[in-house]
DNA sequence: GGCGTGACTTGAA
DNA sequence: ATTCAAGCCACGC
């Protein structure tokens, strides 16, 4: 038992630590977590931190698209997140997202 | 207890 | 360069 728990709440513990400002992807944290190959579990995992701290809305996928925006409350919710911490979002698409990439394995 | 789905990624054709 | 397919693991019915 708890053994998914593990990578549920190490996947909540990367984003937890994800910088102001800053984004990653869910493959960056699957693979810091040791399975590159399951970046769908870590959406799931948000999935399921949802009520908890995890700031989900920091987390996209590896174009910087805000595919995760649809399981937010409402639809603009994620990305008045992001525009509030600088990160401008088109289209549901992260600008400058190689620059405001945060890559937990090169950053942890 | 089996089958399908899902907030993705990477690799090969 | 683009498009297709497979892989991964957990949860729901």
């Amino acid at each position: 038992m708890a053994k998914s728990e593990n990578f549920f709440e190490r996947a909540h513990e990367v984003a937890r630590l994800i910088p102001y400002g800053r984004i990653t992807s869910y493959g960056a944290i699957a693979k810091y977590l040791g399975a590159a190959r399951s970046a769908r579990m870590v959406g799931w995992a948000m999935n399921n931190s949802s009520g908890k701290e995890v700031p989900a809305h920091r987390v996209v996928n590896r174009k910087g698209i805000l595919t995760g925006k649809q399981h937010f409350e409402g639809t603009n919710l994620m990305q008045q997140l992001l525009e509030s911490e600088g990160i401008k979002v088109i289209d549901n698409q992260i600008q400058d997202f190689d620059t405001l990439f945060w890559d937990p394995i090169k950053e942890l």
